[in-house]
DNA sequence: CTTTGTGCAAACACTTTGCAAGTCC
DNA sequence: GGACTTGCAAAGTGTTTGCACAAAG
């Protein structure tokens, strides 16, 4: 199983950690779940896939996953927080509080403002993954 | 009691709502909490001031200052909800992943973000505190 | 066969709710 | 008095932990 290019088993071997079938079936619930999902969501995919897998093994995979920089996680319109698959370039959303809608904001625009914050604050920024809250133009109208 | 020249009461009032003593208290506990707080915090100073002011009382309380535009609430640097007097001026931090010190961005800074950000997508941003995470020139070194 | 992971149950922490008594206007 | 608030207790939710058994290397 591989995805963005990194091979899963390898990295888990790397760190002396297993590569179970439940954690295969996580990350593919995950996956599945398309963009961010809540721990509430991937419990019920990864349920349908196995309807064993208990809440406790499901809360220390994805703790796995984050130390093994697989997963990472965002807050999310109100407050919860959000796994996701770490992608290679890092990604950014316009949120709307409105209806809940999303859109990927060019990174550029993004890089460009962590520079300024770099350039001014001698900062290293690091966020593979803001979320910016707002109000979208279909909404606005 | 009045902060950044907002007379709490009348906003009370206004909305039908009563400034008691816990509320009071309350408010002047988040104050005297600093920048942003945790509940944890508010209650433990809030209880210093009033030892028999109730967990449910403050939350309820939080709930009535959120709605009334005298407090809101923001993410700390692991998802925990933090709460905070609302300032005239939007204000941001930097937040530090590996101290946890804060630098306040420059409003304009933020602002010509926002700027792109309305200009490229026709978002109109609505956040009054953004949390940057990221290492500070000191940890870094 | 040693180490790590799983499922279950129990514990823990955080937040919300119902209600009788109290407070504010 | 009438509407809003409080404190207490209880219930919900979300998350973590201990432990015996199972699985992986």
């Amino acid at each position: 199983m591989t995805h963005n290019r990194i091979n899963y088993l390898e990295r888990f071997h790397n760190n002396g950690l297993r590569f179970t079938r439940q954690r295969q079936t996580i990350l593919q619930a995950i996956c599945e779940a398309g963009g961010h999902a809540p721990f509430r969501e991937i419990y019920m995919l990864a349920k349908t896939l196995d309807a064993r897998i208990d809440r406790s093994t499901l809360y220390r995979a994805l703790a796995a996953f984050i130390r093994l920089d697989l997963v990472n996680s965002a807050e999310g319109i109100h407050g919860e927080r959000l796994y996701e698959i770490v992608r290679e370039e890092p990604h950014h959303h316009l949120v709307c509080r409105c209806c809940g809608s999303e859109i990927e904001i060019e990174n550029q625009t993004v890089q460009s403002f962590y520079r300024a914050l770099q350039d001014d604050y001698d900062y290293h920024v690091h966020m593979d993954h803001l979320l910016v809250f707002g109000v979208c133009s279909h909404c606005s109208t």
